[in-house]
DNA sequence: CTAAGTTAGTTGAAACTTTACACTAAGGGG
DNA sequence: CCCCTTAGTGTAAAGTTTCAACTAACTTAG
């Protein structure tokens, strides 16, 4: 926040600054990332995560940078957002010093409508292959996304992050889905509603149910919109 | 990392970049946090966690930032170092639009020699009360030193992370016994070495015991320096 | 030389959790 | 109205954690 002579704080040359986004959503192909296709230099014509400047007037704060990206590229508005880190170094952008602050977004694909525009010639979802996507990305962006694929997949073992994937109403059947599509196993049906019933975050929506070729399910909602709770013990 | 216009990126406006850290240590009378005292405007005499900006000729990525940030003040090296968020907004500098990368160090005490020297009239460890410290920061840093004490509280439920507060040799008992300092609450010790022995991340140095008027205890080192495991219950 | 005091390190029974799997429930389709 | 499928619950066996007591090894006091 100071530095060793203050009088020439200004005099420091800053670093360049941009917000981007690892956007996931489960499509029936499984975990998928949303990925846009640069329509300028640097790495012009490369697949990359979507990301922006920081708009000194417009946005208040970081967590509005990202949302106002979120906005734009998916028209989405008020989905799980959470900050990654940030990635700084003299080398990952040719232009010099950058800085990306990272945040990862989850969101259900059927809120989704993508948006092009910008500096962007394209938006995609890409699936994601064990910690990667099959295209290769502008920047340091695949280690970016390595270290958000981590942290999604790692937090699914011991929280109730997945919920965020799903619509606003799903069953327990669907929610269990989700955690076993992330984790890659099956998990037991009893275990799993006893630990969703202990932490309790989600509401049976009364007198809705899911109906298909076989008993009725409950269709459950989130009890407080964006919140994530921790098991004490993985899932 | 591109925006919507490139042709205009070096129009817009950077943000002010610094790197700011919370460094922990335990004392006699618990855990403890360095601050440095300001000397310049903003907050001139207002006490901050230890900062600095990045110098875009210097430092080669982010974490060296840090690391000099915090050889600076400590004279300490290679400690545990950990991201743990950024912070920005247009609020929070009075200069303008502002953004503290912030990392979390461990040190141990006996490893630290302070330093003074820049911008910093006065440097000094303060206890930690709960969520924060007796002095009213500067800029947003109660809010900052806040996450960083909640991050260190938690992990230490789950992670062998309160090592790092011991110096290189130290016996079980010693690491027993900060893990209860700091989560407030004693623990079993044959529990409590059982998991550490589970995560097989010390390892006894051959021959050496901590002698004292009872029965001698075996002194342990980190297997590899700088390594947290996780637990997959809490402690 | 020995007894008392202190902390190191181990052991085991009882209480509690988790796991695996089987069971009952409720619908639609043939 | 039987069969199939998925929803939702129950339970015995296996595994973990907790609590507390035990043995070990040293120093100091007498």
């Amino acid at each position: 926040m100071f530095h060793s002579m203050s009088s020439f704080e200004d005099s420091y040359q800053r670093p360049i600054v941009s917000v981007d986004l690892a956007i996931f959503a489960l499509t029936a192909a499984g975990l998928e990332v949303l990925l846009a296709r640069r329509g300028g230099a640097p790495f012009a014509g490369a697949w990359a995560l979507p990301g922006g400047w920081i708009h000194v007037d417009e946005d208040e704060d970081l967590e509005a940078a990202a949302r106002r990206v979120l906005r734009d590229k998916t028209g989405v508005a008020t989905p799980y957002l959470e900050q990654v880190g940030v990635y700084g170094s003299a080398a990952r952008d040719p232009r010099g010093w950058s800085l990306s602050v990272t945040y990862m977004a989850l969101i259900s694909l059927d809120a989704a409508a993508l948006q092009q525009g910008g500096n962007v010639i394209d938006v995609a979802w890409s699936p994601i292959n064990g910690e990667a996507v099959a295209e290769p990305l502008a920047f340091d962006h695949a280690a970016i996304l390595k270290a958000a694929i981590a942290r999604l997949r790692n937090k699914v073992e011991y929280s109730t992050l997945p919920v965020h994937l799903l619509p606003e109403a799903f069953t327990l059947g669907e929610l269990q889905a989700v955690y076993e599509r992330l984790l890659g196993r099956s998990l037991d049906k009893s275990a799993f509603r006893k630990r969703m019933a202990e932490v309790d975050f989600i509401e049976p929506i009364e007198g809705e149910m899911r109906r298909a070729s076989n008993r009725p399910a409950q269709l459950y909602r989130l009890k407080q919109a964006r919140t994530t709770v921790f098991f004490d013990r993985t899932i």
